[in-house]
DNA sequence: ACCTGAACACCGTTCAAGT
DNA sequence: ACCTGAACACCGTTCAAGT
């Protein structure tokens, strides 16, 4: 591990604990076992070492998205792994979630090129689940845009306990994911 | 215009300009002619002052959300347009977006409250639409949910920019609400 | 090349007073 | 009741040195 790891692990930890207010470059040193104004050699300010954090995590989910662990998965079930793991994720990583989507990273040109790739795969997926009929035929970009669009929001909702305003929210960010699912795929087999 | 009033917009000018952090109590204090710990007599503290900022934000949502400009409009028209509209709202004010659905709210048990308001009028909106077979039968909080959360999602990637990943995106946060309400419309008439 | 310690400007918050 | 000014702790960032 060098110092450059060290000190994105303990950013990482950092953002986990309370978010990016709580990644105060002293205590990243700290726990890198370096000086307080060490990091400043390995990345140029706060932002760019909150940066590599949020590259690191596209890098794992870039990572769930291009495998395929199911040998001859169809399209359509692929898909809704990879959607349910992406809700998944966010759960479990909040604070990542928020990073890597929040307002800060809008302007990070190597975030925007990881995010591309991503996409082009999603994009790729629904194509395929299209042609099996499980989803409405007509453009592939903005069919997974859809689908993206429902997995985003209600991961981000039930983070932020908005899914469950009245203290009985009947529907997790999974169920949602399903039944869009379910919903899409009536719409495929129909037309 | 009281001097908490003053306080409270001022406060918002400066979270629309550059977000919460731009948000400084000496700034605020500056802008509404007071001390730059007057401030601390009418909240208390900053995260208290944020929350002012958020709850007007959203009796802002639920006056448009509760008001029927169009007479006898069918409920799932009604729908459409009370979507549209938070979409709408979300980029033309992404900060606010961003703080009154983010992190740092979900805490505050007055939010939380007005929250449930909006969200039981949505669910009742959802259960007419249902009713009249423009959205497929089932739990109306559940179907509710997924529009919801279908919207919330394509106001976040639309303003964040993910939702042209290829600077291409044929799709806008728009779109998205109206593909979804076409499929459920087709989903409901077709049960 | 990589790191340290002092220093600077800025911010949230507290406190002792003022009217 | 409402406000002010000084003060404190903390943080991001810079700079002059050290090996």
């Amino acid at each position: 591990m060098s110092t450059r790891d060290d000190l994105v692990a303990a950013a990482t930890a950092l953002l986990d604990e309370g978010g990016p207010e709580r990644v105060t470059l002293r205590e990243v040193g700290r726990r890198a076992g370096v000086s307080h104004n060490a990091p400043y050699k390995h990345f140029t300010d706060k932002q760019a070492l909150l940066e590599a954090v949020a590259i690191q995590e596209f890098d794992r989910l870039e990572r769930v998205m291009t495998a395929t662990p199911t040998p001859r998965a169809e399209a359509a079930a692929l898909l809704r792994r990879v959607m349910l793991d992406y809700v998944r994720w966010a759960q479990r990583h909040p604070r990542r979630f928020a990073l890597v989507y929040g307002w800060s990273m809008n302007a990070s040109a190597d975030l925007h090129e990881r995010a591309g790739a991503t996409w082009r795969r999603l994009v790729e997926l629904t194509a395929e689940a299209q042609a099996a009929g499980a989803l409405p035929a007509g453009d592939p970009e903005r069919a997974a845009a859809l689908v993206r669009a429902l997995a985003h929001g209600a991961a981000d909702l039930s983070i932020t306990g908005h899914l469950a305003a009245d203290g009985k929210g009947r529907a997790s960010a999974e169920d949602l994911v399903e039944d869009l699912l379910r919903v899409l795929g009536q719409a495929g087999r129909s037309s």
